[in-house]
Formats: structure tokens, sequence, C-alpha cells
DNA sequence: TATATATACATGTATAGACAGCCAGCCGGG
DNA sequence: CCCGGCTGGCTGTCTATACATGTATATATA
């Protein structure tokens, strides 16, 4: 009936994560019933059912039958399999991002990076190290160079108002990326960064990625393994 | 009403995919409409509304309101971890492959492995455990949980000749699959079996794959950190 | 011819009502 | 005290109906 910009289901998803997110319902918590959401609410059941249904599916609640509706309680997940901006993720999330920019500047090329950016060893690269955190909390260290060739102002960027990611796809489009990704114990200082014990395992993906066949970028985002888990869904790429 | 185990829409849901699974419906074909379908299964326009949305969302379908509903077309992502067969992928290398089997049996299933394959918990499902090793070096250690209604005569295998993977693939081709990625610590027994020290990071894949829409297989997969790492080239899924 | 308008049909959302299935807790009998 | 059945509350599903919204096609109009 009463048509909004928005349906009433994305509605009631949106206000149940937005209780969750401020705190009102925490992990484990029951949340109201269907019942009491539709009186609450003013609409019919079916609808309510439809939103609590939808967040079950993405990992917000967990629902069992005859007891009730709780908040799940579950890791943060990261994207694997899909190249995109933590910051995006993290709202998606209902939590708030905040990146802290540790470096910024031109250094000499590792020889690594050289040789993925086809330099020569000591040819200058930009180098960018930040840490985003989730809520305060630290989630992510990226340890970034960039081919100045293909990101000249770089350096101008501020990157705690625009990840580098999205700057650098704004003006390279990625065409091609490779992944490794490890399990590590990170270095006395990115385990002070990241605030995590020592012996703690950390995934670390090493990503380069390439704009119309040209190198571009090669990054290492290192998560702390306790709050991280990277998921995705495929279909296979053959079969066999 | 309900008059099945199985509920309506998940009947639908199974008629469908079958249908393309069996090429009556091909990608890019336009299936019969809701009111079509209403009247050829017998059931709600909203019980056949919901079975198509999920398999939209499950990216069987693509829907376009006013115009109608048509088999997806094939995902243009590759496979960042393209499901394969680690006997295969050492035998590439150059290198022998040996498999231990170590648990193969008919056992209660765990409650997370049961909600996976929609069986109630404590009812028996196929457990099979294998060491992998790579030139006399354990290199894989997989944890395997298999629904027995797809795979009868999973416990009458010979898993050193042949790898529990390419035996299932050989029975149900794997229509999708489900990947989470975390750096672990392994159990002491784990540790032991790998050969590593306490300490050591290991990635932990634990993949589930489904074949024609049904769950199969629920497959843990650890890697010791200093000897492995997983890889993959892809293209961008968009941009975000 | 080019552009509006009407129409048919598809999906998208919302509702009230009903029944099934499951579970925790209460309560009474042993 | 323990055990078993009853029961109220909760989620899971299904239906019939209605209206909203988007698209393509046919038709009328400038």
């Amino acid at each position: 009936m009463n048509q909004q910009l928005v349906p009433h289901y994305q509605r009631v998803k949106r206000m149940i994560a937005d209780r969750i997110a401020a705190g009102s319902w925490t992990p484990g918590d029951r949340i109201s019933s269907e019942a009491e959401l539709v009186k609450a609410l003013g609409v019919s059941r079916m609808t309510i059912n439809r939103a609590l249904r939808e967040l079950t599916i993405e990992g917000v609640l967990t629902r069992v039958q005859g007891v009730g509706t709780f908040v799940a309680t579950a890791k943060p997940q990261a994207a694997l399999f899909e190249v995109r901006n933590i910051a995006e993720e993290i709202a998606e999330r209902g939590h708030q991002h905040r990146a802290e920019v540790l470096t910024l500047k031109a250094e000499p090329a590792p020889e690594d990076i050289a040789a993925t950016f086809g330099l020569k060893p000591g040819v200058k690269v930009f180098h960018s190290v930040l840490l985003h955190r989730e809520n305060e909390l630290p989630v992510q260290l990226e340890d970034r160079y960039v081919d100045p060739r293909h990101a000249a102002d770089y350096l101008q960027q501020d990157f705690t108002r625009q990840t580098p990611y999205v700057y650098l796809t704004a003006i390279a489009p990625i065409s091609e990326a490779e992944h490794i990704i490890e399990a590590v114990l990170p270095s006395a200082a990115e385990r002070k960064l990241l605030k995590i014990d020592a012996h703690e395992p950390c995934l670390q993906l090493t990503r380069r990625t390439w704009s119309a066949g040209k190198p571009v970028s090669h990054v290492r985002l290192i998560y702390p393994g306790s709050r991280y888990r990277l998921s995705g869904r495929i279909a296979p790429k053959r079969e066999g």
C-alpha cells in the first residue's frame, strides 16, 4: 500500500541493524518476537518475517523455531573474491571506519616491487602504510606500493577521506588482479599497531593489480586472525 | 498446506534448478512467468515468488521487472581458488603425492555439519580424514564430511588411490562452492601430523560444495603456513 | 514520420488469516 | 524427587488478494 521510496521490509531490516549497531541489542540477545514487531512497527507479520529471514541469511541474526530470534555472534568477514573497498565494507555492516595514515612518501623500490613494476631497483616509487579501524578496533594494516607513472599525484591525496583503493580505481580501473594468501606471524611493530598478541596467526593477502595490462599497485593487507576471516562463494571455473 | 517434509518453495526451487541442469532452460533463456508457474505447479504466487527471489539471490536467475525471469549467464568472474585436486596439483610440479587415510567411517553429524546438510544433529554422516604428502613432506590435512544421500558407497572407496575430491566430483559435479579462509593455530594432534612447531600459523580453508543446489560435502583443509600459500588471479567483479 | 498515450503483462511489495512444527516451562502423578 | 504430558508462545510456511511499478507493444495523435 503505502509506498515509501524504501520498501517496508528494508526499513525493518535497517531499523533492526541500527538497533544492533547502537548496542540496544548485543550478540546473543533475544530480540523482539515477530508479533511484538508487528505491533510496534505497524506492518504485517509476513513483512517482519521477510526482514528477519533475510537478516538471518546475511548472518546478522540466528533464529530458533519455538524459541526466538537472536543477535548472531559472528566474526566480521571480508569478501575474498571481490576486489573492493574496506571502508565501504565496514559501512555496510553499519560500523564506523577510520583510517590512519602512517606513511606516505616516495622511496626507492625494493627489489620485488621494482620487478613487478618493470623498473630498475632503486628507482623511487610511492609507498603508503595505512591502519584501518572498524569501530576503533584495528582490522587491517595496508602496506601499498604504487607505480608513480600511473598515479602522479598519489602523495597529495588525503587517505583519511578516501582510501587509496578508491583513488586508484578512479584514475586507473583494475583490469586484472593477482592474490596470494598466507598465514603469517606479523612483526613486532605490526603486532603493536594491530594490538594483537605474539603468536596470533594473521592472514596476509598480497594483491597486485593491473590497469590496461600495466602494473599499478602492489599491496600487502594483514588481518588479525582472531578478528577476521575471508570468505566467498564461487561457481567452479570449469567442471572437473 | 505443507504435505511433504520439504516445503513447497524449496521443491519449486529444485524443480527449476533441475530444469536448468537438464538443459531445458539454458543461460539467457526466459523461464515461465510467475503466473504460468502458479498454474503449472498449483501453488500460490507468493510461494513461486519466494523461490524465484531466492534463486536470484543465489545467482541462478536474473529478474527484470516488467519483462521476465531469465537463467543467469555464467559468472564472468574466474574462480580464485579453482576447486581442484591436490594430487593433480602436486603432479604438475613433478613431485610425488601420497595420501594416508587416518579416518574413514560413518558417525553422528556435528551440529554445523547437520545444519549444512539439512539433517538433524546426530544423524550419521560419512567422515574422512586424510593426510596428503608431497615428496613425503606433509602438506595438507583434509577433514571431510559427506552427505551419505549423495555418495552412498563413500566408505568403500580406496582414497590412497583416488582422492575424495575426484570420487565426489565424478558422482556429483560441483555446481557451487563456498570458501572461508582463516589463519589458525592447529591443535596439538594436527601439529604432530603435519610435523610443525607450536605457534606456526596455518591456513585453514573451509569449503562447502553443492551439486545441483544440494549440499554434498563440507571439508576443512589445513596447510602449514611455512610450506604453502594459496594464490589466484581474477578479473574484478565490478567496481566499488 | 516522430512522438505521445493506452494497454497488457511482468515482477515487486504488502496484507490478513490460517495452520504446522518446535520448544521451554509449568504442573501433576508416581 | 523425578518424569511425563500439557500448553502457550514462537518461528516456518502457505494462501488469496490487492496494489505498485517497470517494460514493451500497439495505437492514436501532432
